[in-house]
DNA sequence: TAATGTTTTAAACATCTGTTTAAACATGCG
DNA sequence: CGCATGTTTAAACAGATGTTTAAAACATTA
Protein backbone atom coordinates (compact mmCIF):
# COMPACT_ATOMS: atom_id res chain seq x y z
CA UNK A 1 0.00 0.00 0.00
CA UNK A 2 1.28 3.11 -1.10
CA UNK A 3 -0.18 5.80 1.24
CA UNK A 4 -2.03 4.59 4.46
CA UNK A 5 -5.69 4.58 4.52
CA UNK A 6 -5.06 7.69 7.32
CA UNK A 7 -3.39 9.73 5.13
CA UNK A 8 -5.98 9.31 2.37
CA UNK A 9 -9.35 10.03 4.45
CA UNK A 10 -7.32 13.15 5.87
CA UNK A 11 -7.05 14.39 2.62
CA UNK A 12 -10.51 13.65 1.48
CA UNK A 13 -12.11 15.20 4.38
CA UNK A 14 -9.47 18.22 4.91
CA UNK A 15 -10.44 18.82 0.84
CA UNK A 16 -13.91 18.64 1.17
CA UNK A 17 -14.17 20.64 4.51
CA UNK A 18 -11.87 23.79 3.58
CA UNK A 19 -13.32 23.97 0.15
CA UNK A 20 -17.02 24.48 2.16
CA UNK A 21 -15.64 26.76 5.21
CA UNK A 22 -12.40 28.14 4.84
CA UNK A 23 -9.09 26.96 5.65
CA UNK A 24 -8.80 29.13 9.01
CA UNK A 25 -12.39 27.96 9.64
CA UNK A 26 -11.89 24.30 9.76
CA UNK A 27 -10.45 23.22 12.76
CA UNK A 28 -7.97 20.12 12.94
CA UNK A 29 -10.41 18.30 15.28
CA UNK A 30 -13.23 18.60 12.56
CA UNK A 31 -11.41 17.11 10.11
CA UNK A 32 -10.06 14.07 12.25
CA UNK A 33 -13.18 13.89 14.09
CA UNK A 34 -15.22 13.61 10.68
CA UNK A 35 -12.41 11.53 9.23
CA UNK A 36 -12.69 9.04 12.11
CA UNK A 37 -8.95 9.76 12.51
CA UNK A 38 -6.68 10.76 15.90
CA UNK A 39 -6.54 13.90 15.90
CA UNK A 40 -2.58 13.66 16.14
CA UNK A 41 -2.64 12.10 12.88
CA UNK A 42 -2.68 15.22 11.07
CA UNK A 43 0.55 16.66 12.63
CA UNK A 44 2.27 12.54 12.49
CA UNK A 45 1.61 12.49 8.82
CA UNK A 46 1.93 16.06 7.36
CA UNK A 47 3.89 18.03 10.06
CA UNK A 48 1.60 20.97 10.64
CA UNK A 49 -2.23 22.06 9.46
CA UNK A 50 -0.08 24.81 6.88
CA UNK A 51 1.40 21.68 5.12
CA UNK A 52 -1.56 20.00 4.75
CA UNK A 53 -3.42 22.37 2.97
CA UNK A 54 -0.50 22.34 0.68
CA UNK A 55 -1.12 18.40 0.31
CA UNK A 56 -4.63 18.74 -0.46
CA UNK A 57 -3.33 20.80 -3.21
CA UNK A 58 -0.63 19.20 -4.44
CA UNK A 59 -2.72 16.03 -4.70
CA UNK A 60 -4.93 17.89 -6.98
CA UNK A 61 -2.13 19.97 -9.32
CA UNK A 62 0.38 17.52 -9.74
CA UNK A 63 -1.41 15.37 -12.25
CA UNK A 64 -3.11 18.57 -13.57
CA UNK A 65 0.49 19.87 -14.53
CA UNK A 66 2.05 16.75 -15.78
CA UNK A 67 -1.31 16.09 -17.32
CA UNK A 68 -1.42 19.95 -19.01
CA UNK A 69 2.66 19.27 -20.03
CA UNK A 70 1.96 16.22 -21.82
CA UNK A 71 -0.35 18.69 -23.57
CA UNK A 72 2.26 21.57 -24.39
CA UNK A 73 4.64 19.80 -25.30
CA UNK A 74 2.58 18.55 -28.25
CA UNK A 75 1.47 22.15 -29.11
CA UNK A 76 5.03 23.71 -28.80
CA UNK A 77 6.24 20.76 -31.35
CA UNK A 78 3.36 21.41 -33.76
CA UNK A 79 3.37 25.03 -33.75
CA UNK A 80 0.88 27.72 -34.91
CA UNK A 81 -1.22 27.22 -32.06
CA UNK A 82 -4.29 29.41 -32.38
CA UNK A 83 -5.77 31.10 -29.16
CA UNK A 84 -9.03 29.11 -29.22
CA UNK A 85 -7.45 26.06 -29.65
CA UNK A 86 -4.72 26.78 -26.58
CA UNK A 87 -7.89 27.60 -24.66
CA UNK A 88 -9.56 24.61 -25.68
CA UNK A 89 -6.82 22.48 -24.02
CA UNK A 90 -6.70 24.40 -21.03
CA UNK A 91 -10.17 23.69 -20.73
CA UNK A 92 -10.31 19.75 -21.80
CA UNK A 93 -7.57 19.18 -19.22
CA UNK A 94 -9.15 20.61 -16.67
CA UNK A 95 -12.22 19.23 -17.08
CA UNK A 96 -10.36 15.93 -17.74
CA UNK A 97 -7.98 15.47 -14.71
CA UNK A 98 -9.99 15.72 -11.17
CA UNK A 99 -12.37 13.64 -12.62
CA UNK A 100 -10.83 10.78 -11.29
CA UNK A 101 -11.13 12.16 -7.81
CA UNK A 102 -14.17 14.58 -5.89
CA UNK A 103 -15.46 16.99 -7.94
CA UNK A 104 -14.15 20.38 -10.51
CA UNK A 105 -15.64 22.71 -8.17
CA UNK A 106 -14.06 21.50 -4.99
CA UNK A 107 -10.88 22.34 -6.53
CA UNK A 108 -11.63 24.93 -8.07
CA UNK A 109 -13.02 26.13 -5.15
CA UNK A 110 -9.82 25.74 -2.97
CA UNK A 111 -7.93 27.46 -5.57
CA UNK A 112 -10.24 30.76 -5.32
CA UNK A 113 -9.48 30.44 -1.75
CA UNK A 114 -6.00 30.37 -1.72
CA UNK A 115 -5.59 33.16 -3.66
CA UNK A 116 -7.99 35.61 -1.35
CA UNK A 117 -7.34 34.08 1.72
CA UNK A 118 -4.41 33.19 3.44
CA UNK A 119 -2.29 35.73 2.11
CA UNK A 120 0.79 34.81 0.67
CA UNK A 121 1.69 31.73 2.05
CA UNK A 122 -0.13 29.24 -0.28
CA UNK A 123 0.44 31.97 -3.13
CA UNK A 124 4.03 31.20 -2.80
CA UNK A 125 3.46 27.72 -2.73
CA UNK A 126 1.78 27.75 -6.05
CA UNK A 127 4.06 29.89 -7.59
CA UNK A 128 7.33 27.88 -6.46
CA UNK A 129 5.78 24.61 -7.44
CA UNK A 130 4.28 25.07 -10.63
CA UNK A 131 5.28 28.37 -11.55
CA UNK A 132 7.12 26.66 -14.20
CA UNK A 133 3.99 25.31 -15.99
CA UNK A 134 2.21 28.55 -16.00
CA UNK A 135 4.88 29.96 -17.68
CA UNK A 136 4.96 27.97 -20.32
CA UNK A 137 0.97 28.50 -20.52
CA UNK A 138 1.41 32.30 -20.70
CA UNK A 139 4.39 31.28 -23.44
CA UNK A 140 1.95 29.83 -25.76
CA UNK A 141 -0.22 32.27 -24.81
CA UNK A 142 1.78 35.09 -26.34
CA UNK A 143 2.18 33.44 -29.19
CA UNK A 144 -1.82 33.41 -30.40
CA UNK A 145 -1.71 36.99 -29.47
CA UNK A 146 0.62 39.04 -30.70
CA UNK A 147 -0.37 42.01 -30.78
CA UNK A 148 -1.41 42.68 -27.32
CA UNK A 149 1.09 44.51 -25.62
CA UNK A 150 3.09 42.43 -22.39
CA UNK A 151 0.91 44.48 -19.89
CA UNK A 152 -2.18 44.38 -21.38
CA UNK A 153 -1.90 40.59 -21.59
CA UNK A 154 -0.61 40.00 -17.87
CA UNK A 155 -3.81 41.53 -16.93
CA UNK A 156 -5.83 39.98 -19.25
CA UNK A 157 -5.01 36.53 -18.03
CA UNK A 158 -5.57 38.07 -14.58
CA UNK A 159 -9.00 38.91 -15.21
CA UNK A 160 -9.69 35.28 -16.92
CA UNK A 161 -8.28 33.46 -14.42
CA UNK A 162 -10.96 35.82 -11.41
CA UNK A 163 -13.71 34.67 -13.98
CA UNK A 164 -12.62 31.02 -13.70
CA UNK A 165 -11.95 30.92 -10.71
CA UNK A 166 -14.64 32.84 -8.82
CA UNK A 167 -17.77 31.03 -10.47
CA UNK A 168 -16.21 28.01 -10.07
CA UNK A 169 -15.50 28.74 -6.74
CA UNK A 170 -19.29 30.75 -5.91
CA UNK A 171 -20.52 27.08 -8.41
CA UNK A 172 -23.11 26.31 -6.18
CA UNK A 173 -24.62 29.08 -5.12
CA UNK A 174 -24.92 30.00 -8.50
CA UNK A 175 -26.38 26.85 -9.52
CA UNK A 176 -28.93 26.93 -7.35
CA UNK A 177 -29.74 30.81 -8.37
CA UNK A 178 -30.18 29.50 -11.68
CA UNK A 179 -32.02 26.84 -11.74
CA UNK A 180 -34.51 28.50 -9.63
CA UNK A 181 -34.48 31.49 -11.86
CA UNK A 182 -33.96 29.95 -15.66
CA UNK A 183 -34.47 26.27 -14.75
CA UNK A 184 -30.79 25.65 -15.68
CA UNK A 185 -29.26 22.59 -14.34
CA UNK A 186 -26.16 24.01 -15.20
CA UNK A 187 -23.27 21.45 -15.67
CA UNK A 188 -19.30 21.88 -15.05
CA UNK A 189 -18.98 21.25 -18.94
CA UNK A 190 -21.99 23.38 -19.86
CA UNK A 191 -20.16 26.45 -17.67
CA UNK A 192 -16.58 25.63 -18.91
CA UNK A 193 -18.62 25.66 -22.86
CA UNK A 194 -20.09 29.08 -21.72
CA UNK A 195 -16.56 30.22 -20.29
CA UNK A 196 -14.89 29.68 -23.65
CA UNK A 197 -16.30 31.94 -26.12
CA UNK A 198 -16.29 34.77 -23.22
CA UNK A 199 -12.99 34.52 -22.12
CA UNK A 200 -11.67 34.13 -26.23
CA UNK A 201 -13.50 37.37 -26.92
CA UNK A 202 -11.81 38.99 -24.04
CA UNK A 203 -8.53 38.31 -25.02
CA UNK A 204 -9.04 39.52 -28.17
CA UNK A 205 -10.66 43.06 -27.04
CA UNK A 206 -9.37 46.06 -28.56
CA UNK A 207 -6.92 47.82 -26.33
CA UNK A 208 -7.37 50.80 -24.48
CA UNK A 209 -5.59 54.21 -24.30
CA UNK A 210 -4.86 54.60 -20.68
CA UNK A 211 -5.52 57.97 -18.91
CA UNK A 212 -2.97 60.24 -18.55
CA UNK A 213 -1.25 60.81 -15.57
CA UNK A 214 -2.90 63.20 -12.95
CA UNK A 215 0.10 63.49 -10.79
CA UNK A 216 1.03 67.39 -11.78
CA UNK A 217 -2.54 68.70 -11.28
CA UNK B 1 -19.90 65.11 16.85
CA UNK B 2 -21.86 62.68 14.81
CA UNK B 3 -20.19 59.68 15.91
CA UNK B 4 -17.44 59.13 18.14
CA UNK B 5 -14.16 58.57 17.49
CA UNK B 6 -13.70 55.28 18.96
CA UNK B 7 -16.58 54.04 16.04
CA UNK B 8 -14.49 55.19 13.50
CA UNK B 9 -10.70 54.27 14.86
CA UNK B 10 -12.74 50.83 14.64
CA UNK B 11 -13.98 50.58 11.42
CA UNK B 12 -10.84 52.54 9.66
CA UNK B 13 -8.60 49.44 11.64
CA UNK B 14 -10.81 46.79 11.08
CA UNK B 15 -11.41 47.45 7.42
CA UNK B 16 -7.76 47.71 6.87
CA UNK B 17 -6.91 44.73 8.89
CA UNK B 18 -10.12 42.36 7.40
CA UNK B 19 -8.70 43.10 4.04
CA UNK B 20 -5.30 42.27 4.81
CA UNK B 21 -6.06 39.07 6.29
CA UNK B 22 -9.62 37.79 6.20
CA UNK B 23 -12.09 37.58 8.47
CA UNK B 24 -11.54 34.90 10.63
CA UNK B 25 -7.92 35.31 10.62
CA UNK B 26 -8.16 38.58 12.10
CA UNK B 27 -9.22 38.87 15.67
CA UNK B 28 -10.83 41.80 17.74
CA UNK B 29 -7.72 41.79 19.90
CA UNK B 30 -5.78 43.00 16.84
CA UNK B 31 -8.10 45.05 15.59
CA UNK B 32 -8.21 47.20 19.24
CA UNK B 33 -4.73 46.99 19.86
CA UNK B 34 -4.20 48.56 16.43
CA UNK B 35 -6.98 51.22 17.36
CA UNK B 36 -5.79 51.96 20.39
CA UNK B 37 -9.37 51.05 21.89
CA UNK B 38 -10.73 48.62 24.23
CA UNK B 39 -10.93 44.67 23.32
CA UNK B 40 -14.70 45.46 24.95
CA UNK B 41 -15.60 48.18 22.43
CA UNK B 42 -16.63 46.51 19.70
CA UNK B 43 -18.84 44.44 21.56
CA UNK B 44 -20.25 47.47 23.17
CA UNK B 45 -20.28 49.64 20.52
CA UNK B 46 -21.38 47.03 17.48
CA UNK B 47 -22.72 43.70 19.27
CA UNK B 48 -20.70 41.46 17.80
CA UNK B 49 -17.95 40.47 15.58
CA UNK B 50 -20.71 39.59 12.59
CA UNK B 51 -21.91 42.83 13.33
CA UNK B 52 -18.40 44.88 13.14
CA UNK B 53 -17.96 43.10 9.72
CA UNK B 54 -21.24 44.23 8.15
CA UNK B 55 -20.93 47.60 9.60
CA UNK B 56 -17.57 47.76 7.40
CA UNK B 57 -19.45 47.03 4.15
CA UNK B 58 -22.35 49.64 4.72
CA UNK B 59 -19.95 52.52 5.15
CA UNK B 60 -18.73 51.74 1.82
CA UNK B 61 -22.27 50.32 0.05
CA UNK B 62 -24.47 52.24 1.22
CA UNK B 63 -22.74 56.11 -0.01
CA UNK B 64 -22.68 53.59 -3.40
CA UNK B 65 -25.45 52.62 -3.66
CA UNK B 66 -27.02 55.91 -2.96
CA UNK B 67 -24.92 57.50 -6.03
CA UNK B 68 -25.42 54.55 -8.32
CA UNK B 69 -29.01 54.85 -7.89
CA UNK B 70 -28.75 58.65 -8.91
CA UNK B 71 -27.45 57.61 -11.74
CA UNK B 72 -29.60 54.98 -12.23
CA UNK B 73 -32.34 56.81 -12.55
CA UNK B 74 -31.07 59.58 -15.17
CA UNK B 75 -30.28 56.54 -17.51
CA UNK B 76 -34.08 55.02 -16.95
CA UNK B 77 -35.54 57.94 -17.68
CA UNK B 78 -33.28 58.79 -20.97
CA UNK B 79 -33.53 55.32 -22.32
CA UNK B 80 -31.36 53.75 -25.19
CA UNK B 81 -28.68 53.91 -23.39
CA UNK B 82 -26.12 51.30 -25.07
CA UNK B 83 -23.87 48.86 -22.98
CA UNK B 84 -20.69 50.70 -23.18
CA UNK B 85 -22.66 53.76 -21.26
CA UNK B 86 -23.56 51.45 -18.27
CA UNK B 87 -20.38 50.09 -18.11
CA UNK B 88 -18.66 53.00 -18.55
CA UNK B 89 -21.65 54.57 -15.34
CA UNK B 90 -20.84 51.80 -12.95
CA UNK B 91 -16.73 52.30 -13.66
CA UNK B 92 -17.34 55.54 -13.03
CA UNK B 93 -19.45 55.12 -9.69
CA UNK B 94 -17.33 52.86 -8.40
CA UNK B 95 -14.12 55.05 -8.53
CA UNK B 96 -15.69 58.22 -7.72
CA UNK B 97 -16.98 57.25 -4.63
CA UNK B 98 -14.85 55.60 -2.21
CA UNK B 99 -12.19 58.27 -3.17
CA UNK B 100 -13.32 60.44 0.26
CA UNK B 101 -12.38 57.24 2.24
CA UNK B 102 -9.60 54.52 2.15
CA UNK B 103 -8.63 53.01 -1.01
CA UNK B 104 -10.71 51.04 -3.98
CA UNK B 105 -8.75 48.01 -3.71
CA UNK B 106 -9.45 47.88 -0.18
CA UNK B 107 -13.02 47.41 -0.57
CA UNK B 108 -12.77 45.12 -3.23
CA UNK B 109 -10.65 43.16 -1.82
CA UNK B 110 -13.44 42.90 0.77
CA UNK B 111 -15.66 42.40 -1.64
CA UNK B 112 -14.34 39.12 -2.85
CA UNK B 113 -13.63 37.88 0.31
CA UNK B 114 -17.46 38.23 1.66
CA UNK B 115 -18.09 36.08 -1.39
CA UNK B 116 -15.46 33.17 -0.99
CA UNK B 117 -15.07 32.46 2.56
CA UNK B 118 -17.68 33.18 5.65
CA UNK B 119 -20.13 31.10 3.70
CA UNK B 120 -23.71 31.98 3.85
CA UNK B 121 -23.82 35.00 6.28
CA UNK B 122 -22.15 37.92 4.74
CA UNK B 123 -23.86 36.67 1.27
CA UNK B 124 -27.19 36.85 2.47
CA UNK B 125 -26.50 40.40 4.11
CA UNK B 126 -25.65 41.70 0.45
CA UNK B 127 -28.72 40.37 -1.29
CA UNK B 128 -30.80 41.94 1.75
CA UNK B 129 -29.71 45.27 1.90
CA UNK B 130 -27.99 46.10 -1.76
CA UNK B 131 -30.04 43.08 -3.59
CA UNK B 132 -32.42 45.90 -5.15
CA UNK B 133 -30.32 48.48 -6.63
CA UNK B 134 -28.60 44.92 -8.30
CA UNK B 135 -31.46 44.56 -9.71
CA UNK B 136 -31.99 47.59 -11.38
CA UNK B 137 -28.61 47.11 -12.82
CA UNK B 138 -29.49 44.24 -13.99
CA UNK B 139 -32.61 45.36 -15.66
CA UNK B 140 -30.61 48.11 -17.22
CA UNK B 141 -27.94 45.82 -18.59
CA UNK B 142 -30.89 43.60 -20.04
CA UNK B 143 -31.93 46.35 -22.23
CA UNK B 144 -28.86 46.71 -23.83
CA UNK B 145 -28.16 42.80 -24.22
CA UNK B 146 -31.63 41.85 -25.91
CA UNK B 147 -30.19 38.86 -27.74
CA UNK B 148 -28.73 37.22 -24.91
CA UNK B 149 -30.44 34.65 -23.27
CA UNK B 150 -31.21 35.04 -19.41
CA UNK B 151 -29.35 32.34 -18.62
CA UNK B 152 -26.43 33.39 -20.52
CA UNK B 153 -26.51 36.58 -19.52
CA UNK B 154 -26.47 35.86 -15.74
CA UNK B 155 -23.37 33.62 -15.54
CA UNK B 156 -21.67 36.39 -17.84
CA UNK B 157 -22.65 38.85 -15.22
CA UNK B 158 -20.90 36.37 -12.68
CA UNK B 159 -18.06 35.87 -15.09
CA UNK B 160 -17.55 39.48 -15.11
CA UNK B 161 -17.96 40.30 -11.50
CA UNK B 162 -15.23 37.58 -11.19
CA UNK B 163 -12.63 39.41 -12.83
CA UNK B 164 -13.43 42.46 -11.12
CA UNK B 165 -13.46 41.43 -7.62
CA UNK B 166 -10.50 38.88 -8.25
CA UNK B 167 -7.97 41.22 -9.61
CA UNK B 168 -9.06 44.25 -7.60
CA UNK B 169 -8.56 42.08 -4.68
CA UNK B 170 -5.29 40.54 -5.85
CA UNK B 171 -4.49 44.06 -6.71
CA UNK B 172 -1.50 44.48 -4.54
CA UNK B 173 0.45 41.67 -5.33
CA UNK B 174 -0.20 41.79 -9.22
CA UNK B 175 0.53 45.26 -9.18
CA UNK B 176 4.10 44.43 -7.56
CA UNK B 177 4.38 41.61 -10.51
CA UNK B 178 3.31 44.06 -13.36
CA UNK B 179 5.91 46.56 -12.00
CA UNK B 180 8.30 44.29 -11.36
CA UNK B 181 8.09 42.48 -15.12
CA UNK B 182 6.56 45.43 -17.47
CA UNK B 183 7.41 48.67 -15.70
CA UNK B 184 3.80 49.42 -15.17
CA UNK B 185 3.07 51.53 -12.35
CA UNK B 186 -0.58 50.36 -12.49
CA UNK B 187 -3.21 52.56 -10.79
CA UNK B 188 -6.79 51.96 -10.38
CA UNK B 189 -7.96 54.23 -12.73
CA UNK B 190 -5.59 52.41 -15.24
CA UNK B 191 -6.89 49.08 -14.27
CA UNK B 192 -10.75 50.14 -14.93
CA UNK B 193 -9.47 51.63 -18.10
CA UNK B 194 -8.16 47.93 -19.17
CA UNK B 195 -11.47 46.65 -17.74
CA UNK B 196 -13.90 48.23 -19.60
CA UNK B 197 -13.22 47.06 -23.26
CA UNK B 198 -12.37 43.64 -21.97
CA UNK B 199 -16.24 43.13 -19.95
CA UNK B 200 -17.55 44.95 -23.29
CA UNK B 201 -16.46 42.32 -25.23
CA UNK B 202 -16.90 39.50 -23.01
CA UNK B 203 -21.07 40.62 -22.80
CA UNK B 204 -20.86 40.66 -26.70
CA UNK B 205 -19.33 37.08 -27.19
CA UNK B 206 -20.98 34.68 -29.69
CA UNK B 207 -23.36 32.51 -27.73
CA UNK B 208 -22.44 28.62 -27.38
CA UNK B 209 -24.35 25.89 -28.29
CA UNK B 210 -23.89 23.70 -25.16
CA UNK B 211 -22.70 20.03 -25.18
CA UNK B 212 -25.68 17.37 -25.25
CA UNK B 213 -26.49 15.68 -22.20
CA UNK B 214 -24.11 12.53 -21.70
CA UNK B 215 -26.90 11.07 -19.11
CA UNK B 216 -27.98 8.45 -21.50
CA UNK B 217 -24.86 6.81 -22.64
C1' DT C 1 9.31 -15.81 19.15
C1' DA C 2 11.62 -11.74 19.88
C1' DA C 3 13.05 -7.39 18.40
C1' DT C 4 12.33 -3.36 15.66
C1' DG C 5 10.12 0.19 13.40
C1' DT C 6 5.78 2.39 12.44
C1' DT C 7 1.34 4.02 13.55
C1' DT C 8 -2.36 5.11 16.73
C1' DT C 9 -4.15 6.71 20.94
C1' DA C 10 -5.61 9.69 24.91
C1' DA C 11 -4.18 13.27 27.56
C1' DA C 12 -2.12 17.45 28.43
C1' DC C 13 -0.02 21.88 26.96
C1' DA C 14 0.05 26.64 26.12
C1' DT C 15 -2.18 29.99 23.70
C1' DC C 16 -5.71 32.37 21.55
C1' DT C 17 -10.58 33.24 20.64
C1' DG C 18 -15.23 36.17 21.21
C1' DT C 19 -17.89 37.69 24.85
C1' DT C 20 -19.35 39.34 29.49
C1' DT C 21 -18.93 41.59 33.79
C1' DA C 22 -18.57 45.16 37.13
C1' DA C 23 -16.26 48.99 38.36
C1' DA C 24 -14.33 53.60 36.88
C1' DC C 25 -14.81 57.62 34.27
C1' DA C 26 -16.76 61.45 31.81
C1' DT C 27 -20.44 64.58 30.56
C1' DG C 28 -24.61 67.06 30.44
C1' DC C 29 -29.08 68.35 32.74
C1' DG C 30 -32.26 69.78 36.17
C1' DC D 1 -24.55 69.93 43.55
C1' DG D 2 -26.66 65.11 42.59
C1' DC D 3 -27.95 62.11 39.44
C1' DA D 4 -28.37 59.82 35.22
C1' DT D 5 -26.43 58.80 30.77
C1' DG D 6 -23.19 57.16 27.77
C1' DT D 7 -18.55 55.45 27.34
C1' DT D 8 -14.24 53.29 28.63
C1' DT D 9 -11.47 50.19 31.25
C1' DA D 10 -9.29 45.94 33.22
C1' DA D 11 -10.27 41.51 34.43
C1' DA D 12 -12.25 37.28 34.05
C1' DC D 13 -14.92 33.70 31.58
C1' DA D 14 -15.67 29.63 28.98
C1' DG D 15 -14.34 27.43 25.21
C1' DA D 16 -11.64 26.35 20.95
C1' DT D 17 -7.29 26.12 18.64
C1' DG D 18 -2.68 23.85 16.86
C1' DT D 19 0.80 21.19 18.72
C1' DT D 20 3.39 17.91 21.72
C1' DT D 21 4.04 13.99 24.65
C1' DA D 22 4.57 9.35 26.20
C1' DA D 23 2.53 5.14 26.33
C1' DA D 24 0.04 1.63 23.86
C1' DA D 25 -1.04 -1.08 19.75
C1' DC D 26 0.21 -2.76 15.55
C1' DA D 27 3.04 -4.56 11.73
C1' DT D 28 7.28 -6.35 9.82
C1' DT D 29 11.33 -8.69 9.70
C1' DA D 30 15.14 -11.43 11.63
Amino acid sequence: MAQSDTVTRILDTAEALFAEKGFAETSLRTITGKAKVNLAAVNYHFGSKKALIQAVFARYLDPFCEQFNNELNQLEKRGGVTLEELLEVLARTTISVPASKGSLSVFMRLLGLAYTQAQGHMRRYLQEHYGQTFARFTQQLKLCTPDLPDAERFWRIHFMLGSVVFTMSSLEALRDIAFNDYDEKTRIRDLVARLLPVVTAAMQAPVPALPATGDAA
